[in-house]
Order: C-alpha cells, then structure tokens, then sequence
DNA sequence: ACTGTTTTTGCATTCGTATGCAATAGGGTG
DNA sequence: CACCCTATTGCATACGAATGCAAAAACAGT
C-alpha cells in the first residue's frame, strides 16, 4: 500500500529539471523540446497527474461548474445533464451537482456550498434564485446561466425554449382543428416557463376569439395533473382538447383519460404536452407535443457560460431557442394538414 | 464590481484576532466563547465562507465524490442520482458527475480525470473497471464502489441487488403461472447484472425441467430488444412468455408486441422486466417487474464509501439486496396467487 | 568574435487554510 | 499568593502547482 502522492517536484528531481519547469510542461507554457521530453518521461514512470486542486487555488480556476437540480424524475433534466456534462467535459470542465430540495430558500442555501468550491460557474435548471443570491454570485464574479427557467433582472443569463410561441402554436393547431372547448393544465405560475407557455396558449386562443375553458395549475407533479384531469372531465362541459404544461405531467393525464376514464384520445378528447421527452415518442403514449431541442439548449448554455467565464465583461444573456410543434398520436389533424 | 476575494485574514483582522484562530473557528477545533463570538460576527459582517479547495489541500480531503456513468436514459439512473446525491450531501459531500462513453477504455480515461480532482471516493454506475485502474485507485487510497454492477476480485466494493435469485424467482413464477416456451432477451453478457439474472433466470427452468426457449442479447438498448422481439416472435414457436433485462428494454418490447405486432399481454404473451422504474407503474405500461430497492442500495453505497473513507483498512463489500417481483398487468397469475 | 535579442530555466513567492509547537492566559487548589 | 495544570492563542510552516523576475543559455546578425 504505497499511499504514493507524487507531486511535481518527485517529477522535477527524477528529471533533473526544477519544479517550475515540469509545472510549465504541464500547463502548457513554453519549454523546450528537450525538458518536455525529459519531464514527460519521468512523469510517465512515477505515474504523475497534476493536482487540480492546488492548481485551481493559484489560478482561480477550478474547471469546475456547478449545476444546481430540484429533480430528476422528469426525463428532461437527466437528459439535459447527460448533454451537459458531456459537453462540458469535452472543454475540460465538469459538473458538481447539488439537489435543491424544492423548497425556496433551499436552492440559496446550496448556492452558498457551491460557492465554497469555487465553481468557475453555475448552472441552475428548473430553479429560480433570490436577487440577493445573485448579487453575490455577480459580486464573486461567478458567472450564472439559468437553464429552462427565465427571471427578471438585466443580470441574469437564462437559455429557454421559446416558451410563449410555443403556447401560442399549440393554440392555433388546436382551434385550426376544429376544438372548441379548450383546457389547459399549466406548469406552474411561479415559474417563467409555466407562465411563459400559458400566457402564449391564451394569446394564441384569444387571436381566434377564444378563453381556455379552464385553466388548472399542475405544478408539473403527476398526482396533480391526474387530479386536474378528473376535475376537468367530471365538468358539465368537458373540454375536447387539454394542453398540458410539460410532457411528464401529459403522460399522467394520458394514462388516466385512457385508463382511468375509459376515453378515447384523440377521438374524445385531444393531448399536446410540452418539451417532447423521448418516451413521448415511444408507442405507449405517442404524444403529441412542443419539442423542446435540448441540444441547442445545452449549446447555448455551455456557450454562454464558457464565454462569461473566458470574458467576464460580456453581458448576460437571455437566449430562446424555438422548437416546433410535433404531431403524434394524441391529436387529430385539421383538415389539409399533413 | 467588488471582486471581494474575503479571506480567514481579512475576518482575522477584522476580528482582532489571528487567522489560525478564525480556522479553528470554522473548522470545528476548539476556541473559547469570545473568539467565536467575534470571528462569526466578522465573517458574518464580511460575508466570508471557508475555501473548500484550500482546505483540501491541506487536509487531503476534498468532500467530492466522483460519479462515474455511462448513460441516463434509463430512469434507474437518473433516480439513483438523486437519492445519491441527497443522501451524501446530508454528509457534506457532493457529486462530481463523469460521463463514460461506453468505449471500454474511455471509462479508465475518464477515472484517470477524476483523480486529477483528488476525489476522496469513486461510485461506478453500470460501468466495468480495468484491473490496472482499480489498483491505481487502492494505491491512492481512494475507495470505489461499483453501483449495480460487480467484479471479480476481492479488491473492489459493490452494491448490487440479488440478481440472480431476481432471475430465479422470475422463472418460478412464470412456470408455475403455466408458460412453456419462456424467452430471454438478455442485458449484456459483458455485465455481471445481466450474467446473473440470467444465470438465475436458466437455473430456475432447469429446476423444473425446462430450458429457456431462445435468448437475445439486447445490450440494455431500445432498437435492441425491438428487433430481438421482433425476431422472437416471428419464430415457428413463437414464446408465451419474454424475460427481459431491464425494464428499459421491456418497455420497447412492449411497444412492439402491442403496436407493431398486435398482440394482447399478457394473453398472448407475458412480459416481465427488471428494476422498477417509476414508468413502469404507469397505466400505460403497468409492467410486472422485479424490483430493485433503489434507496436501499443507495444507503447501501453511501454506507460503503464512507466507511472507507473513515477507515481505509476496512475490507471491501459486496452487498446485494433482495428485492421482489412486483405483479401488475403484463403477467397472468398462476391459479391460487394473488 | 562580439553584441543584441529571444528563449529557457530556476528561484522565490503566492494562493487560502490547517496544524504542530511554544507561549500565554486562565482557573483551580492548598 | 504561589504553583500547577489546562485551555487558548499566535507564529510559522505546509499543502502542490503556477508565475513574475532575473540569470543563463541559445541564437542571430554583422
């Protein structure tokens, strides 16, 4: 049990060379041809990797990002953090990940123990944070890119799908196929993606002289969306189309129209969700929905975070990245429609 | 703009004291009353927080444990995630999250990394380790524990469920339920999971007379065990029964057998799968499976890593926890079961 | 060959915190 | 009040790598 800690300067010594230079071999600079042979050689044979850490107290840099996550159980997020990660790992950085219990003050709370590790950067997804918390994290100079999830504030760099558009699509399919009594089962309204998605859903029925026939707040939680959905089909007039906030919350809705209700979709009643998870495509549910192009989302992310890290003077950012509406099974298609 | 970098010497300072004294402070040493009283109120005042990393340093401890994990498609894996996560940040401890490619070799490159961060501890997730990297990691005094998979040699912890006897029991229930044409569509033979299961799920036939009627290997992947299914089922006797690996995969089996080839489960046939997930108690899949407890395997690993840490000595584990098969609407009951 | 220029190199210091050691203060006892 | 023991405190150093600076080496030009 050789409890070896091999530094630079067991390097340096087996090389013949100083400490700075097997340093500077390693981090790049320049050295020449013949030290960078001889360093690398030695460092091969110890089995010599340089220490992150101590390198991150020097250079203030950590090529660590933290990303802060209330949960996981909804496809989008370990998906995007799938994406993410791999991304980031490919420039060199990685992920510290903190669960932020729901709970408000919670995600301020783990935003402190984040700081603690020097986080060259932060990620938050599906989460909103204090104006305070932000002050400091600008004042730190770390720089905060809030992933599915926008908040007032010129300071504050956000990547969203193009929420309200999106809304609004799935309003003018639904009426342009002929429904008329609409529902929506939203997000949530404390959130700017729930807001986001509702308001351009009521815009979009308002342009064809339409209200939502009613509006229930799902809180993107299944047993609510199941609830909801009891509540709007025990209606005296049921809606024949639901527009739900996010495709996790549709699958319960699906599950009990079909299973619980005994109802046909689309037939009886037509389903369009909202980020286009993979197992929305997967036959069981075949919904219909507004995609959400992770992809892209996490590029920009990524982009917008290592670019604030690499030039702290760029201005934040608020990117929406447009998604389109995909048609599956849980719709009828207007007429003339593919 | 204040780039306020607060330091234990700015709080020394400004607390009229030394900034051993404000280390001691926050690191729990001892103190009297009044310089803890003085040392919080100016940090507080500062808005100071120790530096993780320069503490490490010194203390060799970095409260960072490297996740490794090669995908989070499957909802085990995000779920675990979380429960991982939750449970060691109770313990101050946090997760540094490394993407494995499935390439063989990519897993060692990407553990070699996360040494660089000076991990004090290693969780594997559906992943192998080389020999060479499980001693590099003993050498370094960094305990790992491999999550739902296992290896041999005595060398190396891991928590799995009791997969065998999950594929024993499996087998029972589907003979004694009548079936006599079972099939296997396989995990991976690379992976002692699906070895296991399998290995249990064959023994259990044999010990009634029956022999698996084909196995596929669906190596834990959609397209996979679709065209498995597919192949099945197109056989001069086709299967009253499948086995499948995980439930990821059954749930593509499912798809297939119900959509694309119009057969009733679990008249036609039955499906069983493995894990658990939540979507598998969802209406629209309502999947007999067996179940692994999540948490308990979490608390399990949780258990493991820090045990080691706190005391390097201790000898590795190989904990496997029982679970049972859980029966919803894929399986027909065996006369006289519930 | 000599001077001027550029590249390489080593020395010494730094990052922010923890900790061994010695000095000091505090507290109790007779 | 002297004495001893213990609890606190500050000093100085260490952790491992990066970097400014100056010395040394390599190179170029005439």
């Amino acid at each position: 049990m050789a409890e070896a800690k091999i530094t630079s300067l067991d390097v340096a010594r087996r090389a013949g060379v100083s400490q700075s230079a097997v340093s500077r071999v390693f981090s790049g600079a320049s050295a020449s041809q013949a030290t960078v042979k001889k360093v690398r050689k030695a460092a091969e044979e110890l089995g010599y990797r340089p220490n992150i850490l101590a390198r991150a107290m020097i250079t203030g840099k950590s090529r660590i990002i933290g990303l802060v996550v209330a949960y996981l159980d909804n496809q989008f997020y370990p998906i995007a953090l799938e994406r993410l990660s791999n991304a980031l790992q490919k420039e060199g950085y990685h992920i510290l990940v903190f669960m932020a219990p729901n709970a408000e003050d919670s995600v301020d709370r783990v935003m402190e123990e984040l700081l603690d590790y020097q986080v060259d950067g932060i990620v938050t997804a599906s989460v909103a944070i204090s104006n305070d918390l932000t002050a400091r994290c600008a004042a730190a100079g770390i720089p905060v890119v809030m992933f599915n999830r926008g908040q007032d504030g010129e300071s504050i760099s956000s990547v969203t799908s193009a929420n309200y558009r999106g809304g609004y699509k799935v309003a003018e399919f639904l009426v342009s196929a002929g429904h008329k009594h609409i529902a929506h089962i939203a997000g949530w309204e404390g959130s700017s993606t729930g807001r986001d998605r509702h308001r351009g859903f009521a815009d979009g029925l308002a342009a064809h002289g339409l209200a939502p026939l009613a509006v229930v707040e799902g809180r993107y939680d299944r047993e609510l969306a199941t609830e909801a959905t009891l509540k709007l089909m025990s209606r005296a007039t049921p809606p024949d189309a639901i527009f739900v906030g996010n495709d996790h919350m549709a699958f319960a809705v699906l599950d009990t129209l079909r299973n619980r209700l005994g109802l046909k979709v689309p037939e009886d009643v037509a389903v369009i969700g909202y980020d286009d998870v993979p197992l929305a495509a997967w036959d069981a549910y075949d919904l219909s929905t507004v995609r959400q192009p992770v992809n892209r989302m996490v590029d920009a992310t990524v982009e917008t975070i290592l670019g604030k890290i690499g030039d702290p003077d760029r201005p934040a950012q608020k990117i929406e990245i447009d998604g389109p509406l995909i048609l599956r099974g849980t719709t009828r298609n207007p007429e003339g429609r593919t």
